[in-house]
DNA sequence: ACTGGCACTCGTTACAGTCGAGTGCCAGGA
DNA sequence: TCCTGGCACTCGACTGTAACGAGTGCCAGT
């Protein structure tokens, strides 16, 4: 274990080199670009302690080395120094997140700054109902058997669903149901609404009981249990940087596992504690991705996190400037948010 | 121009050779594989014919032909027999598409369909808010100073924007403002709405005109004029089959060209007859698309159309199928949406 | 008008040889 | 003990050559 701080700089500079030039970097050439105050030789024998430990390996004899997911880790959690915001990017978020008009185009607007910025595939999540409270729930007659629920989050989510009610029902009817409801039922958190909701059906007067039993099985179901998480993408094309050298040659497994909201989800979401989580290689659960990684981060308005969002690129990134960007601009979501 | 049914019949089974194999066909592998009657001489010389015509060409010397775009077009346009679907697709997409509980869910659980059964990049336009009719506008406090307006279309699109007020609201006003504009605009087509937007302003009592003046700006603005468009994608892995082969080597202008919604929507949408629409390789007017061709269609309750929807693929593509899926699709998806 | 035969083209594959970046190891020096 | 220069070695990348074969164009014959 003898990983001193010389080994540690050699690591250092072997992950920069390689993110930067994309190609295995030898001995000879470190010395030349960094100042280690040592000869290539020694550099060698560090390199082999490296090789040995596992943070760094060679595609083969007589190339150079290459950091694996372990040096990356590694680089990640004690090598690599916060790199600050350059002012042209503080002012490109800014630009690119003043006049959203909704909360769609928040999030869209969002997903491709970071795409841009960090030149990765970038991944916003909509603001999780699970973490949401009711604003507001709305009845919107469509037909005389028909109501359109609509409901409206503080996070600024709307949802709707179509209700299919088992009889004819008069404005009047309509009225006190939506007042009854939302009695009830504004301001609280999603997750919280079940029980409130059974209670709402109780007391329901008689004559509305089959109608409010219709909603509230329509607003458990499709809203509550299984709370339709949102997920916006952008920058796709970046995967294609590298020119098939990342992601051994095959976007393939990449394409897939982005369709997949499930992983997505998994990936950028649920990010407990509101730090900036790192994924490298295989540490994420996901064949198809074990070679990307993943920088994310959670989001919300104040100090409460309602949703995630990150980049996605190769296990060969430039992991302190994507955690720079993902940080703040979910910083900045975060402030826009709060002002809604 | 000499065309015969025979040469004809040769290009025709170029088309479906290199379609199904993805490599150049010599003239020996076609009498082989198809019953054309004559020797692999002849069809060489129908071949250099039709090189000269410009309907196929060679890769290079020595190599088998590939059908050029013109070449594929006159496949498309007098060589393609209609194939029916299968049963089993049949039942694929009604499997599909019950069950979705809302727009959104139709849309997403389409374009995956789309995706699945083509084995191309699918592409479906939301109904688009310049051919919907307004069912109904809601006006939901959010404060003292804020609304939201939420505006229900007749094609189930819901659209919300927060509204910045000049000054506090009491309820009572919220009410009125809400019925003035339901008895003024529902009903209407969102095209149609600019002047009857004039009127409800022009109309209103005097309390209530600025913030009815300020709620008419941000509909026009937001709702009519930049009618937001909407997209939902699926499949970009499937640009991977071909094993890079396709797109000749590089997805990145596809990737790119995928994440323009402008350029989606000119692809798919605006189809104005009633028809199946197919764009083969350079016919379209994106340089990044020229190796792809789209095949799209309009669709909407019985026989408005309300929006478009198509699959995007290497120009070598089993158009037959594709045409006959997407047209299908978009029936099933019509129905769908005219039971609502 | 079609067909068999034949010379020709040219991409593909295999193989051998050279080059050079980069390594591991070792002996010597601070 | 640690660092350094030197040196032999490895092995991928590149180059040139040769054999192969799929496919063609053309032509003479039926």
């Amino acid at each position: 274990m003898g990983l001193d701080d010389r080994k540690l700089a050699v690591l250092r500079a072997i992950v920069e080199d390689y993110v930067s030039t994309q190609e295995p970097v030898g001995s000879k050439a470190l010395v030349e670009r960094h100042q280690l105050g040592v000869s290539p030789a020694t550099v060698r024998n560090d390199m082999a302690v490296l090789e040995e430990e596992g943070y760094i390996r060679q595609p083969h004899t007589s190339a150079g080395r290459v950091p694996t997911d372990r040096g990356y880790r590694l680089f990640v959690d004690r090598l690599s120094r916060v790199k600050p915001l350059s002012p042209a990017e503080r002012r490109a978020i800014e630009r690119f997140l003043v006049g959203a008009v909704d909360l769609d185009d928040v999030v869209h607007r969002t997903v491709r700054l970071l795409a841009q910025l960090t030149r990765q595939v970038a991944v916003v999540q909509y603001p999780s109902l699970a973490r949401s409270s009711v604003r507001h729930l709305e009845l919107v007659p469509i037909s005389t058997t028909r109501l359109m629920l609509v409901m409206i989050a503080d996070t600024g989510r709307v949802e709707q669903r179509l209700v299919e009610l088992p009889g004819p029902v008069p404005a009047d009817d309509v009225t006190d149901l939506r007042r009854l409801i939302n009695e009830k039922l504004a301001g609280a958190r999603l997750s919280e609404t079940p029980p409130l909701v059974q209670v709402l059906v109780e007391e329901a007067p008689v004559t509305l009981r089959p109608m409010m039993t219709t909603l509230a099985t329509v607003l458990l179901e499709t809203l509550v249990e299984r709370h339709e998480e949102r997920i916006a993408l952008a920058g796709t094309a970046n995967l294609t940087r590298g020119g098939l050298l990342d992601f051994q040659g095959s976007l393939r497994p990449i394409l897939e596992a982005l369709e997949e909201e499930v992983v997505l989800l998994k990936l950028i979401g649920e990010t407990e504690p509101s730090t900036t989580r790192v994924l490298i290689g295989d540490e994420n659960e996901f064949d198809n991705l074990r070679a990307a990684s993943v920088v994310s981060t959670g989001y919300g308005p104040g100090a409460t996190i309602v949703g995630g969002l990150g980049v996605l690129g190769p296990t060969r990134m430039d992991y302190p400037g994507n955690i720079a960007t993902v940080r703040a601009v979910a910083r900045y979501v975060g402030e826009l948010l709060a002002q809604n």
